[in-house]
DNA sequence: CAATGATGGACACTGCTACTATCCAAAGTC
DNA sequence: GACTTTGGATAGTAGCAGTGTCCATCATTG
């Protein structure tokens, strides 16, 4: 296919495919005359990627160049994979976790969500970090968490973790597997949070005993 | 105190201080002069949201401004208070909700999370268009959701939900009762999304057998 | 009591991001 | 042969969230 036909079958304008080449995050066509390139699947794949990453991750194209970079190098080790895609997927600037905040999750996560690698030292994972930051900026916004509240989301996640994880492993390549990590995570955060606030409403208009619906 | 005590109290320059009120998202100090004015807590506690609004909640100037427009003008009634702090959290320029999303939510959602308002019909709450919207944007994204999942994530999300209704109640006075479901749900968001990357590292490490920690 | 320096108010300006627009010459199409 | 499309290059734009600068006032301090 033609420029024009990748632009129009992932809805963005040709000036953004042709940014897009420009900035690296694309791959270009293959040329076949100074005038004339052909794109294929790959490139629309690519594309429609870019974009759920921008519209619904929300991330910026600098973090989006190095999701690119992991999938175009994937780790060959499935052991690793996860740990890769929640590198990508992690704010990097937050100020250090507090001690408080590492302790209290070392205290926790291994008695409610047990794993193999807790035997020896099983330092700390992109997620275990990003973990550490987050109850960091809770606690110095004035929202300290305590453990059993920890505990309790600890093992309500495991339980929304099964049904990734079981999606996760059934792809093929590695690329792939990544790729699905990645996208997986970022269309379905949004999903688990809408849920929380359903939740919310349908529990305190239970509690309340009164309607929560709006006009 | 004075702007100066006021910006170095809240860790945000004069010069920002000037322009959230210049904005008319913090109100003006009581003047005591042409080039004196007092700041109290109030203006503390207001800036302190407002960076705690953008940088953890990643939300624009002008969404900010609406929350500011909520607190200083809330619900009355207990029961529309989670629907205000849904709605001003909620993402307004997403695409449409798909029939199939709708249907699928009507499904799950009166099953896994039983609610008073069933009686009836209850009408779309922020929390559910949320909800509807983030189910549509995943199919589009070539990610379906089934009912399992969904059912599974509502369950799990309920276990949440219990916890966080229970520390929104505890609270007293409306505009209060709302900065703490909308601080709160802010805060913990990425707490919850951390605890989610660590489960899936901790399952995929028992499933695959290894170790998924980095280097 | 004069020098110093913080303040309020107004407005212009900046830095960053993610595109858009324009131009051109070559190539394909009708 | 007129018209459209493309690749490549470069420059420009829109929006956001502040910053910088200036000035007249005013409090403070030596």
């Amino acid at each position: 296919m033609r420029v024009s036909e990748l632009a129009v079958r992932s809805d963005v304008t040709i000036a953004s495919v042709k940014y897009y080449i420009r900035i690296g995050l694309l791959h270009p066509g293959v040329a076949q005359s100074a005038t004339r390139a052909e794109y294929d699947d790959s490139h629309l794949e690519r594309v429609r990627l870019i974009r759920t990453l921008v519209d619904v991750g929300g991330l910026s194209i600098e973090r989006i160049s190095e999701v690119v970079a992991a999938l175009d190098n994937p780790p060959a080790s499935r052991h690793e994979l996860l740990g890769t895609a929640h590198e990508v997927l992690r704010d990097r600037d937050r100020p250090p976790a507090s001690a408080s905040a590492q302790r209290l999750v070392d205290g926790v996560v291994p008695a409610c969500l047990p794993s193999a690698a807790d035997h020896g030292n099983p330092g700390r994972s992109p997620a275990t970090l990003t973990l550490d930051q987050a109850i960091t900026v809770a606690e110095s916004s004035g929202w300290p968490i305590t453990a059993e509240t920890l505990t309790c989301w600890g093992e309500a996640m495991r339980a929304v973790a099964e049904v990734d994880v079981v999606a996760d492993l059934a792809d093929a390549s590695p690329a792939q597997a990544l790729r699905y990590a990645i996208i997986g995570n970022v269309v379905t955060d949004p999903i688990l949070l809408a849920l929380r606030r359903v939740a919310q409403e349908r529990l305190s208009s239970e509690r309340l005993g009164g309607v929560t619906a709006p006009p």
